[in-house]
DNA sequence: GATGAATGAGCCTTCATTCAT
DNA sequence: TATGAATGAAGGCTCATTCAT
């Protein structure tokens, strides 16, 4: 009966055809999700919202929890195209301006989709082992640590492991909550005065 | 006619027995949530969980959510009766003791069933028309907002409005996170510390 | 499993307030079969409508067949009650009277409760072993099939079982249909028509 | 949205192997109304007498009623077919032969599925908004009524609507009751007599 | 007698998944 | 490879009926 979670996409699509086919099944995955949430999301709906078969489906992905895996991570890939960049500078920059820049990468990582983003974090059971969001942040948190022991001069750093979840853990909810619950925080008109205040809370948070 | 969201419990349970058994069915409701999380707490389920009929539980809730909903209920009355005291003397205190007050009672509150309030705060659809959990964190937050107003001459306050999003989702995620994911922060030994981190970080974004 | 259809009440209610009761749970059957249909009236509906406890309800009657027959035979015996009389001095009236006394006797019998009437003849799945209404009709039937041997020499009888056969259903449906489907041909203004053109029709059937 | 009724079959079973699943559903509906009555017929049970599994059963049915009212079309189909030619050509005869053919197609349609037809006539809620059987008997009234205005010479018309009801309503229960509750009365020998018997009756009705 | 809490068979329906074509 | 018909476990829920109090 409870056959273990298949998470793994089935083939490569390698063939250009194939690749179509997986193509329009993540995106109308990725639609219903933000359109109907993951309760609606059959795999019988996906696969006509994708126009396609349900057995052309089961080619490709082996289960529906495959299809939602799939989405997480073509999200999380998206975000990291647009956060790699910003985040390797990081390292160069003075502690104001290193913190500022990853608020404002943070900010705008919850911009790409925030729809999406929203259904990720609160609607999707854990697939899987791993926590699938989570496993992006840990990253962002390794990134930051290392920062941090790399300027502990410039700042009071007592402990890297305990400043850098302080740091990351405020940063991540607060772009979070400003982009997804509080329009007015994060409109584009806003948005400068809350990086502003994120800045002021972390940058103080690790002077000495 | 249409009122779709049956989500209000159908009888008080006056007789003795009747509430032996709706007690049952919100303690096994609970369990499974912890246990096996949102989507695999079926009706059925619930009902053998708690050793009862299927039909009895019918006869007190009249739908999964109904269920769901006298859990988070419940859980929320528990929290309120650990922070309320607590929450009330916050107004005479000077800043960096309500400060430490606040991270301190949101620690307390997560503590009280933590792997619950997990699941209440991850993967509850959010049930009737209010985000349940959040009602809670609104009188946490228009309580911290009017504090801020009333100390305006010792701190450093622009917006209000602002800074208790800050304060308040700051405070939030850190106590949330740290309790449910980080028990190398949040274990008794290191729980103090935490408290000083948090503390901190809020103390210095108020003050001027 | 399959227990037989009890369909008897299960004591006589002697007592004066078993007389109550059981009024009662007559009355609310009646009314919630003809406010709500067959399908709605659970017993549970019922014994909350009579304003009396389930036990009780199984306490009089052994199941929801056995009241809802009570209802049928509450309804023939109002019938009986208001067309016996008549009936009986059918027998010495001409024909042409005879047959005009029947039909405004059908349309009284329909009008005492139509939408009970209606409901039935239309809903009610055919309860025991009789045909229940039918119950009713046999006894018009014989008697006028005795009516038109009495009355051989005046009409064309040549089988007195068909004639009546002939007569008594086309009646009983023309009242029927007149009275529960077509306001327009049993209205107090047009009924009379009806009753002539109904007379019209049977008189110069049977005559020779 | 709000679709309460879904009576329509839910797609057009176009490959061979679906149309012998649809086939054997309508079928097996049909089997289960006759031999248990409409409260029995529940989808499991469909779906098991018809050799086919509930998925499938709902994958071109969308409810029970659905598959109600595939059974009485396919019924009122195989009446019309039988009966459409002959009440063409009843325009053309004159009074005495219409009646008799009419009497005699009525006979012919009650005796195509008379078991099926008492229960679509007896216990089926009302399908939809229609009153499904009677849909059938509408085009039966307004073809009779037009023919007794055609023919208001010959006959004693006051009230052509009135008159059609008489007529038609008493043929219908004529033939219904006779084929469903008379076998003495429709049984291959007896039932020319009940032909004339019944012509007899509304002819002399309809003439001066 | 009356009460109403409790029962559980059974109904309707969905949906992930398989497999013959 | 693609298709889509078929499957059946499982979920939500109702209701006739029983039985301890």
């Amino acid at each position: 009966m409870a056959r273990k979670p298949l998470v793994n996409p089935r083939k490569m699509a390698s063939q250009e055809r194939s690749r179509a086919t997986v193509d329009a099944l993540i995106e109308a995955t990725a639609r219903i999700l933000v359109r109907d949430g993951f309760d609606k999301a059959s795999t019988n709906r996906i696969a006509e919202e994708a126009g396609v078969s349900i057995g052309s489906l089961y080619q490709y992905y082996p289960s529906k929890e495959a299809l939602v895996a799939a989405v997480i991570e073509r999200h999380n890939q998206q975000t990291m195209r647009v956060v790699r960049g910003a985040l390797a500078e990081l390292a160069t920059l003075p502690v104001e301006q290193a913190v500022r820049s990853l608020v404002a990468i943070a900010i705008e990582a919850h911009r790409i989709d925030p729809r999406l983003h929203r259904v990720i974090a609160e609607q999707i059971p854990r697939v899987g082992q791993l926590e699938n969001v989570e496993t992006f942040s840990r990253d962002n948190y390794a990134l930051f640590r290392a920062y941090l022991e790399a300027h502990r001069d410039e700042l009071r750093i007592v402990d890297a492991e305990l400043a850098a979840f302080v740091c990351v853990t405020s940063i991540e909810a607060l772009t979070h909550m400003a982009v997804l619950h509080r329009p007015d925080i994060a409109s584009d008109d806003a948005v400068a005065t809350l990086v502003d205040e994120a800045t002021r809370l972390i940058v103080r948070y690790l002077r000495e």
